[in-house]
DNA sequence: ATGAAAGCGCTAACAC
DNA sequence: GTGTTAGCGCTTTCAT
């Protein structure tokens, strides 16, 4: 900066003023440090700013995974907005339960961040204690963390809306395919998709029957092939099938398709989420705005951090939406 | 780290060695600084260690996009590695244009971090030569860049090995897709695929035919619905498609299925990538190994860093492997 | 083996 | 509107 400084033929404050765009800068002289800093190539050093401002210029990131669809895609939208606002984003990805303790043991986040985002984890009550007391503010990302900042989508009326459209479509006896595949951080919107679809039934006076809702464990599609084996040796099967997740609706048409079983025309199938794939699909689906969730969470983090005042446990719930694809149709007619 | 030399009864340069297991500390003096920093969850700022030692302690990864299966893979191989050598990993996501003359023009990698990943990105030689002057080691990931660290698989042998699978099982009209919807970063493993498609119809002593290579256009499905229109329209249509991309093979499976034409039956689907997805379609694939790639190139940029001498122009070929599944078979027989 | 002191590159207070 | 100066929290000589 000294370089900087010397070239344009003014003190290192007025550089750093200057790059800091604070207005007390004559427009001459502005320009000169503009110029020079231009053909140094000079970019300030977080490091030496931030050990001054008590401040870090970065948002640390916490999540299970960086490969699966949902965290890629919250990451997209909290991208644009800590860019905007002039923030870095730091990953710290802990793939298995070492690595999990090893996080909360060490908290290596506790300095070298402003914020820290947490998404799609299922913590303990003793690891968010552990958050609460890291100094900087936390925000949990499709999860409804009590008494602490967190975003999420409303899982029971999308589940609930998802539901109505089956039975719109005439279906009565409609299956629904609970992920019970241990998936990281989802505990909790498994839970309350489920509550959506029973309110769609009990609305709607569709009798809900505990035959019709199937834990899918086994992974790949051996888990859909047995699912779909119980629900298909029913006295009654179901015209539909609700999956909780996209996954495991995509695998649920797999294998009727390979049973020859038409979809929609002999089963519908409904999924939620709208992974990228469900389009591939032509899946009808209950969307979740994966990246308008990133968005808005990097937006309470960017308010928690500049402003002491906001509330460190403000709630945002986002709203899902059904897109109707070719996977959903009317209830078969009796003859068929 | 005053206050835990306070606590210890050290000096804070006692503190420092300790905390960086620098080996001449007594065994005393090291057990008491340990312990203070515990009780008083003490963690080293790197903005302030930085400062002093030039390094930052960060990777930073330059990429297009954080939502796609391959790039997410990447960042969980190059996580592992980083998080072994004690480094954090910092994301630059360029989503647009304006986004990238943006990260160009400022170089905000500059000394923030102590090397640059450029993950699945075709940069101009004018951008790769900005990235020459950035004074920190850049590796290219996914991307042959001569005279640069670079990371990649081999395209040529993935795609001749799948195409001689298809030449074993009997095929010999085997028509390949070429994804021309301008994926960022990806036109130099396009253009690898297609040589080793034909290298293999070569050695084989198949003739190739300009006609059973299609690019697919549209997006979605319908880009596929196209392409199997065209291909289904010749007088000698294929009995087999290698896709250049899972993606494209699967929404092919999905037309061919709509259109009642089975696969394998009547049509091998041949994919690139191993997507997630491609298992749950049971596709068969040419596998790539992103997260190895995430991880040699995090092995590499360690070894930049930590070694001057470190060669700066390495390359690391990445092999490939078929995954056979139920998306292909048998050439139909004449009857058929 | 340990401590004292200098200084990394920047910002913030304070003078001017 | 601009320059001077004192640290921010560490690491690193250099003594001891």
């Amino acid at each position: 900066m000294a370089d900087v400084a010397d070239r344009a033929g003014v003190s290192v404050s007025t550089v750093s003023r200057t790059l800091r765009g604070l207005s007390t800068v004559s427009p001459d002289a502005k320009h000169r440090v503009e110029e020079a800093a231009r053909e140094l190539s000079f970019v300030i050093s977080r490091q030496a700013s931030g050990l001054v401002t008590g401040k870090t210029g970065t948002v640390a990131v916490l999540a299970p995974t960086l490969s699966s669809w949902f965290v890629g895609s919250v990451l997209s939208g909290l991208g644009g907005v800590l860019r905007g606002a002039g923030l870095d984003l730091m990953i710290y990805s802990v793939a298995d339960l070492a690595e999990r303790a090893a996080f909360f043991d060490r908290l290596p986040a506790r300095r070298n961040a402003d914020a820290l985002l947490v998404i799609s984890f299922d913590l303990t009550e003793e690891e968010s204690a552990r958050l609460d007391g890291l100094g900087v503010p936390v925000v949990y990302v499709s999860q409804r963390a009590p008494g602490r900042a967190s975003v999420y989508v409303d899982d029971v009326a999308g589940a609930r809306h998802g539901t109505r459209h089956l039975i719109n479509l005439g279906h009565r006896r409609i299956a629904y395919l609970r992920s019970a595949r241990g998936a990281a951080g989802f505990t909790f919107s498994s839970r309350r998709r489920y509550v959506g679809y029973q309110e769609a039934l009990a609305e709607a006076g569709v009798e809900a029957a505990d035959e019709l809702v199937v834990d899918v464990t086994a992974h790949g599609r051996r888990g859909a092939e047995e699912a779909m084996g119980l629900l298909l040796g029913l006295r009654e099967p179901p015209t539909a099938v609700f999956a909780e997740v996209d996954q495991i609706a995509i695998e649920t048409i797999g294998v009727l398709r390979s049973a020859h079983i038409d979809v929609p025309g002999r089963m519908s199938v409904l999924g939620f989420d709208d992974h990228e794939m469900a389009e591939w699909m032509e899946l009808t689906t209950v969307a979740q705005p994966a990246s308008e969730l990133g968005r808005v969470a990097g937006e309470l983090a960017r308010a928690l951090i500049d402003d002491p005042d906001a509330d460190p446990a403000a709630h945002r719930e986002l709203p899902t939406h059904l897109i109707p694809r070719a996977s959903t149709g009317p209830v078969p007619t009796v003859s068929a």
